[in-house]
This record gives structure tokens, C-alpha cells and sequence, in this order.
RNA sequence: GCGCCUGUAGCUCAGUUGGAUAGAGCAACGGACUUCUAAUCCGUGGGUCGAGAGUUCGAAUCCCUCCAGGCGUACCA
């Protein structure tokens, strides 16, 4: 719809530019904005404004020119205003509006979707957490974050891989096998004491119980070094499991896995090395290889390869960025906890330095999650195994109520996130309201259906009898649900559908109590059906993209 | 110290990338169920957009300086 608008100025700008004596290149780029107040029409430019520095002539003068200039070829518009300071707003023929009432009915549950993306392969990477422990509730709004930016952005045109990194290799890992390894021995009473460097959760103590009855008491006299290892791969594979199943109820889904390990049985962390060195990135000193990030703006140069040989975890990260790139993902984007916003400078570093450009790495930083029980910060770490999982989160809050509160917030604000509050007002929850609207509409379409009138087509409905005020601004906010999508796409700002999806429901509940959709007039009664199905559409589509459920009743 | 994020109504937050008179929800107060679902709606009150200076036709939005809170500043991952 803007773009109509958009074509219609330029076709008329060359003609204005030459009348004012310019050269007409270049053209000032047309900027076309949709209204916040009805009375300025339905969309306004402030192309005059933009020219009156250009042309020095005042800015309405200007817009009296292009106005005079217009011709619209299509006639869909109703009237052109100047206003204010020289704005131009164009009101739309009511009948162009209701035109997108067709290709809501014939785009069913692709309304929304665009090829703004042109088919690119993106690759997002979010969770990525160490299979050291279950999920916890830290890491569920990077979860949702991640799932819905992928939904978005395949909606958007593009086409979208998740994938969740394990770091299943380093000093982590040895850590956890060596923890259930002790409670394996505390079991057969031969520990005195848990060590505190340990993990010290229950699930330790469980996976050790499980090994303790499958393999027996085999491992308790060798050696620690040979043991550790058995047990680290027996917990991470437990572990790993047990993520994939609570995400799994969390509405996340990965396309893949990408192991740490992988990287190093490929050898692509020493190949990473060489190519850096060949490209004379990489110096020694203090014993240690250091890779000079600073000459793409990181703050200090890091070091790759320590004092004792061993490569760092950094090493291994660009390692694996590279590999994203040869996998031929283009885009790449990383969606990390803010703590991690520090690694940014060096990890962009590294994906220049193997000579991709700096956009082709986003990194979403979500803002860390205030947990409190009660309006009391809760303490949480994964070592001291205090902490409330996503699992539990999700059997307490539900599972549409929990990815609504996420994504409710713009990614880089502070989230509190009270589980009293959650549980005691999980009716009172923004994603019921929403919800509700769907229900309601569902509810009336089954009357319908019961008093044998279905869903028309958009040939049987006369939409000139839609006239109401609220009626017409529930078609302008349908219709832009696909501008919207791809601009959340755009800005990775996933915030913006849970906020539409919010006006949407809040015209239909207003609409609702106000009129009737079934009445004794047939006719009108089948042009609000056909409205309200198109909204009943354009609402679930949305809440799909959120991965919350659309119920039909509540 | 330095870096990143945040600061908007009593509370929790939006604000379409610089637009016109700054908006929602909750809380407060007053109303609406014999009706297609009241998990809803209607109305009222509530603002120095952290502070100050600057850029221009125009600033919550951009630049600079402060203030406050959070996070980070490893040869850990």
C-alpha cells in the first residue's frame, strides 16, 4: 500500500525538479510514513520539508508543486492535503483498503509473509548453552528470542537455519564428569567429601545413580584419568537429551546441533590457525599465540593459543563462525545473553580477518533476566544448583504465557521476571487477552456455522456496507500486518508483533461489545463475517509467528 | 578507570529509525452482563520523556557533558 503511494510521488518528482531548475539527480529519496492520527490522512510524506533546503523556497510552496503534479494513475485516492509545516497527506479511497480484505482470504495463512528477504540463507544461533545442566529460566528468553526471530525472518523471505552450539569441549566438560564421578563414588561410600568447585545439583547425583546401575561398581578403582572421560560423555549425552526435551515442550525446536568437538576432529580449529597466521594476524608473546583484534577495533588483542599449547575457546568460536560461512550461510546472526556483549569487538574481529564483511554477522544481545520470587531476587548458578529450569517455568506459567512475557519487552531492556507474579497473574496475562479475541471470533463463526451461514467469499460480501469507524480501522490494521512482519524481520525486533497482535485484539474486543456481527440483515451480517474471519486470520498467523497457540476456546 | 545496555504517567513498558497535540496495560475512581464468551468494554484523573547544553523548519529519538541503575572488562567457557 505505501509503495503505491511511494510510485505516485516519484513519477511526479522529475517534473518538479525541473520546473525548480535543478539538476534532477539525484532525486531525494521518497520517504512515505503511515500516520498516527487519522486526521492527517492515512499516510504523509515530508518530502517538501526535505526539499526546502534544497531549493530554498518554502516548504508548502513546494508541496503546492508536487501536489499539482501528482496523477494518480489508479485512482486510489480520496483527497491530498498540505499540512502543518508542509507535510502531504494522502487519504486513501475507502474501497482501496477493503481490497486487502481479498488477499487476506487469498493468502490464508501466508498473509503476512513477503519475499523482502529474496531467499538468503540465514543461519540463527541462539541457546547454545553447556550441556553442564539442565536450561534454566536465564536462558528461556534467549530461546524465545531466537525461535521468533527464525519464524519472522522465514516469513520475511528468507531461509532460516537454527542451530544450537555445544560447548562440549574444555575444562567445563571435565568438570562435569568429574562431579558425577565423585557422587558415583559418595554412592558406593567412598567419597568424604563433594568438592565445591563441583556441580552440585541433584541431577548429578541421578545421572551417577544411572550409571552406578548400568555399568556397576566397575569404575570405582581406576584411575581418575581414564574414568572421567566415560562419565563426561555419559552426562552430556543425558544432559543434552534433557534439553532437547524441555525445549521441545518450550515450542523450540532446532534444525541442528553443532558440537564443539566436530570442530576439532575436522582439525578446523588449526586450519582456523593457519589461515590467520597467513594473513599475518597472529603474533607471539609472553609464550602465547595473540591474534590482533585491535586492528578491527577490539579494545586489546586476544590471545588463540596459551602459554601451554592448548587454543582458547575464542579460537575455537571463530573457528566455528568460518565454518557457519563454508556451510554458505550469508547472514549470520548470534543472539546472546548481554553478559556476553563484551565478546562482541573480538568476534567481529575474527569474521573480518577472514575477510567477511562486519554485517554479515549481527549479534541480538537480550538483556538478562531479572528473576524474583515474591519481589526477591533469587539466586542462581548452575555450579551451586540453585535455580528455577525452563521446565519448571513452563509447567507452572504455561508454555503460551511464558513466551508471551518474553517477548513483550524489546530484547535490550532489563526483564524482571517474578514467578509469583507469573503464577498469580498468569490470568490476567497480556497473552490471554489476545487469545480471547481469537476465541471470541472462533465462538461467533460457529453460531454462524450453526445457523447455516459460513465464512462468504469475497465476491458474495458487500464491503460497502462495512462503513463503521471501527470497521475501517480494523482493515488498516490488517493491512499492516505484512509491512510490519517484515520490518520486525528488518530491525530483528521481535517485540513489535506481541504489541500488534495486542491493538489488534483490543479493536476487536472494542468492536465486539459494541455491535453485533450476526444480525437479521443477511448482507451485513456476511460482510462482518468475512471481516472477522480476515481478522480471525491475520491474529493467528500472528500468534503462530510467536509460536503461542490461536484457540478456537477458552 | 574504560566499554555496552537502560532511564518516558504511581508501577511495568511502547513510541513505525528525525515528524504534527508523547501512547498502552496495571493500579485508583465511576459505569456496562436476560445479548455472538464480562479472561471483555466505556469513561475520568495522571508527564520537566533522568539533567543540561547543541544540531534544524521540527528532538523522547541524533551529537556532547554530567547523574543514576544493570552488565562486562581472563592465557574461563
Amino acid at each position: 500500500m505505501k509503495n503505491r503511494i511511494v510510485s505516485i510521488i516519484a513519477r511526479a518528482l522529475p517534473e518538479v525538479m525541473a520546473e525548480a531548475r535543478l539538476d534532477p539527480l539525484p532525486l531525494p529519496p521518497v520517504e512515505v510514513e503511515a500516520t498516527r492520527d487519522p486526521a492527517h490522512g492515512d499516510y504523509a510524506t515530508n518530502l517538501a520539508m526535505i526539499l526546502s533546503a534544497r531549493l530554498k523556497r518554502n516548504p508548502r510552496q513546494i508541496a503546492r508543486t508536487i501536489c499539482d503534479r501528482l496523477q494518480d494513475e489508479e485512482s486510489i485516492l480520496a483527497k491530498v492535503e498540505i499540512a502543518g509545516p508542509g507535510f502531504i497527506n494522502f487519504f486513501l479511497r475507502e474501497e482501496v483498503w477493503k481490497t486487502e480484505l481479498q488477499r487476506i482470504e487469498a493468502m490464508g495463512e501466508r498473509y503476512g509473509c513477503s519475499d523482502a528477504g529474496g531467499g538468503r540463507r540465514v543461519q540463527v544461533e541462539f541457546v547454545s548453552a553447556n550441556p553442564t545442566g539442565p536450561l534454566h529460566i536465564g536462558h528461556a528468553r534467549g530461546a524465545v528470542v531466537g525461535d521468533v526471530l527464525a519464524n519472522i525472518l522465514r516469513a520475511a523471505g528468507y531461509e532460516v537455519y537454527r542451530e544450537y552450539y555445544v560447548n562440549d569441549a574444555g575444562n567445563q566438560m571435565f568438570n562435569l564428569g568429574r562431579s558425577v564421578l565423585y557422587r558415583y563414588r559418595e554412592l558406593l561410600g567412598r567419597l568424604a567429601a563433594f568438592p565445591e568447585t563441583c556441580y552440585q545439583g541433584e541431577y548429578i547425583r541421578a545421572i551417577a545413580a544411572e550409571i552406578l546401575s548400568r555399568d556397576g561398581e566397575s569404575y570405582l578403582d581406576r584411575p581418575e584419568e581414564e574414568v572421567v572421560p566415560v562419565f563426561t560423555d555419559y552426562a552430556a549425552t543425558v544432559i543434552l537429551r534433557g534439553i532437547k526435551e524441555d525445549l521441545a515442550a518450550f515450542g523450540v525446536v532446532f534444525d541442528g546441533y553443532f558440537s564443539e568437538r566436530e570442530l576439532y576432529r575436522d582439525d578446523g580449529v588449526a586450519k582456523l590457525l593457519r589461515r590467520l597466521e597467513e594473513g599475518g594476524h597472529i603474533y607471539g608473546e609472553d609464550g602465547a599465540r595473540w591474534f590482533r583484534t585491535t586492528a578491527f577495533g577490539d579494545e586489546k588483542d586476544r590471545v588463540v593459543v596459551r602459554q601451554n599449547g592448548e587454543t582458547t575457546y575464542f579460537a575455537a568460536d571463530i573457528a566455528y563462525h568460518k565454518n557457519k560461512f563454508e556451510r554458505g550461510f550469508s547472514w549470520v546472526i548470534d543472539v546472546w545473553g548481554a553478559d556476553h556483549h563484551g565478546y562482541l569487538p573480538r568476534m567481529s574481529a575474527g569474521v573480518q580477518a577472514l575477510g567477511y564483511p562486519p554485517e554479515s554477522l549481527r549479534v541480538v544481545l537480550v538483556q538478562l533476566v531479572n528473576l524474583l520470587r515474591g519481589g526477591k531476587p533469587v539466586a542462581m548458578s548452575t555450579r551451586s544448583g540453585e535455580f528455577v529450569t525452563l521446565r519448571e517455568v513452563v509447567d507452572e506459567v504455561g508454555r503460551d504465557a511464558a513466551r508471551y512475557n518474553f517477548l513483550m519487552r524489546r530484547t535490550d531492556s532489563h526483564l524482571d521476571f517474578d514467578l509469583e507474579v507469573a503464577k498469580e497473574q498468569s490470568n490476567e496475562n497480556p497473552v490471554y487477552y489476545v487469545q480471547y479475541a481469537h476465541a471470541r471470533i472462533a465462538g461467533i463463526l460457529r453460531l454462524a456455522a450453526e445457523r447455516g451461514m459460513e465464512v462468504p467469499r469475497y465476491e458474495e460480501v458487500e464491503t460497502g456496507l462495512l462503513v463503521l469507524s471501527e470497521e475501517m480501522a480494523l482493515i488498516k490494521a490488517l493491512s499492516r500486518f505484512p509491512e510490519l512482519v517484515a520490518g520486525a524481520a528488518a530491525a530483528l525486533e521481535p517485540h513489535r508483533l506481541t504489541f500488534f497482535a495486542n491493538e489488534l485484539a483490543a479493536l476487536f474486543h472494542s468492536y465486539y461489545n459494541k455491535y453485533k456481527v450476526i444480525s437479521d440483515d443477511p448482507a451485513l451480517s456476511r460482510a462482518r463475517l468475512f471481516l472477522i474471519e480476515a481478522l480471525r486470520i491475520v491474529l493467528k498467523n500472528n500468534l503462530h509467528l510467536l509460536g503461542v497457540s490461536a484457540p478456537d476456546r477458552m
